[in-house]
DNA sequence: CTGAAAGCGCTTACAG
DNA sequence: CTGAAAGCGCTTACAG
């Protein structure tokens, strides 16, 4: 560690510790010549503010902080750019910070630990979803703190209705007159698969479709969610041999319905499918899907958070986005085939 | 936020604020009752030592951090698991800083910025490739750090040998018999980029065959230094219109293979082809690719960061990786066909 | 334009 | 097992 401090640069420039404080917080009323003195001086010696000190002595430490358990997948990377390109407006460091589900202690009092020492002003925590009471909790600590991806009353948040997404994939299929249709899950305790869970199931019951439990596949294995490859190519793989009478398929994500295609093609059969996400290979995979404005729920988030950090009685607001139906050949009758 | 501090702790429970910050330390000189009633005061008050306090009393944070370019690719992806499972052995916190090539300043000042304010006790940088005078800059700091897809003699280091592999590649398709390969390049200044683009060259000199730049293809879109889907269907695009002679076709990753076989299939054209990283989806496509052990390159890159920390005189330390070939479908003669 | 001094919220020898 | 006190490296009124 560059073991200088703000005595050893003032000693150097003949000044006091505040006149160095105040070049490098760029007030303006420093002689532009002992300005820059220190600067060299400072230049050589490495020397640059310690973050702790500041932090301690400001109160604040502009930063914000990124709450996510999964960081691995693509919905957060676009929201990711979309937080990075509005953050270049403001002057704030961003720091992710990856919720660990193989670590020992759980999600709650990860979140808990981190916004309880106070490393940023403000947090957004992306696809954090807790029971309650937690929320309670840290809605206590009264800390600036907005929500992607999931929904409370008592934070700000933007989200996307993925009942009504859900509904949608599940009614373009039924629109081309398929009735027998699986929904490949995702680990189904999860917020956002219950309510595609009950997007696809109402779909089915407005069109006078008999919903059977049996048609939405759940694999046991729980990696990531059930957000995978292995995920959709297994589901698949159980539908083409114990459901032969299934005639189209709902994925709960764009990732297995990759994995759910190469099974189809490994099999020779090939189902009508849908998406959720509109991964970028998705367009050259032509998988029809529901897409989500990801990169705007980042943007928008920040804003929120921005605003919330000023003002933190401002009235609490939620946005929610209507995903977005993606024909592509996957879903079309006439461009299935084997 | 929430606004306690030690002093309100020790005020309600009757202590000093030693005895309170004894119990947050996990002091045992601090007898289970008192330690019971500090720790239920700080529950109802929602107490927690505050990281800036603590980093400046203490001199150390018990925090690392990463320092990436790209968050958003799968090497980093792995890279980040691997680190993140082998911290569960260690006591530190981790969190994730994103080099924003999108900011005003380079990547030189913001890495500078980061390390200076002394956030974190060590540093992993991954995939940050600078000038020579930069890294004897940053040697002079004294800050633990290691590399990651990069080398340099100053600094412990973990990477790849890019030249290898694309060599490997590269004979892989001569070893069939075919002679004109084109190369889809990414950005062709880039550290990885050179020695892929060497190693290329080089299996085919020492194959008898003569290197033809015109073969090497680089799109003029640098976004995310030409690692997309994109890059490898306008790359491949061009090979087919422009360069109908060639017969076998290397990518500087599996990225751009994807993108390059979709636009193969757009022009019922069937190139084999071979990329590099091996991303979960390559495996489902059956694209040939030469893989790294990035999530090793995770695990030991951390180890080499807490010894570092621990003795910062160690002996610097450099493991290189050998890329393996997989080989699969998309790059076997006899399984090549429109 | 500049300095002396108080304060930010902790930790940690030192003393008992 | 516990407390008084110094110190960590800054910022920021206040005074000049």
């Amino acid at each position: 560690m560059s073991t200088s401090t703000i005595y050893d640069i003032a000693k150097a420039a003949n000044v006091s510790i505040a006149t160095v404080s105040r070049v490098f917080n760029n007030s303006n009323s420093v002689s532009p010549k002992t300005k820059k003195k220190i600067m060299e001086i400072a230049g050589t010696m490495g020397y640059h503010p310690k973050a702790y000190a500041q932090g301690l002595a400001r109160r604040n430490s502009k930063m914000l902080m990124i709450l996510v358990p999964v960081i691995s997948n693509y919905f957060f990377m676009e929201v990711l750019a979309g937080i990075q390109d509005k953050l270049l407006e403001y002057d704030y460091d961003l720091n992710i910070h990856n919720l660990n589900s193989g670590n020992s202690s759980d999600i709650n009092d990860q979140v808990d630990y981190v916004v309880k020492r106070g490393l940023a002003d403000g947090y957004i925590l992306v696809s954090v979803h807790q029971q309650e009471a937690y929320w309670e909790q840290l809605k206590s600590y009264q800390i600036p703190l907005v929500l992607i991806d999931e929904y409370h009353p008592d934070f700000d948040s933007v989200s996307v209705d993925s009942v009504e997404g859900s509904y949608s994939a599940t009614k373009h299929l039924i629109d081309q007159g398929y009735r027998k249709i699986a929904l490949i899950s995702a680990n189904p305790s999860s917020k956002p698969m219950k309510d595609r869970r009950s997007g696809y199931k109402r779909a089915l019951e407005d069109n006078g479709v008999v919903v059977d439990d049996k048609l939405i596949i759940v694999d046991t294995n729980d990696y990531r969610d059930g957000f995978t490859e292995e995920n959709g190519y297994n589901s698949m793989l159980k539908i083409l041999k114990k459901h032969p009478e299934v005639d189209a398929v709902v994925c709960a994500s764009d990732i297995q319905a990759l994995g759910a295609i190469k099974a189809m093609q490994d099999e020779a059969k090939r189902l009508p499918i849908i998406g959720f996400d509109d991964l970028p290979i998705s367009k050259f995979l032509g998988l029809s899907t529901m897409k989500q404005p990801m990169y705007e729920m980042g943007t928008l988030a920040l804003e929120k958070l921005i605003q919330r950090i000023k003002r933190k009685d401002n009235l609490i607001s939620h946005t929610v986005f209507s995903p977005e139906l993606i024909k592509r050949e996957s879903s079309v009758a006439d461009s299935v085939t084997v």
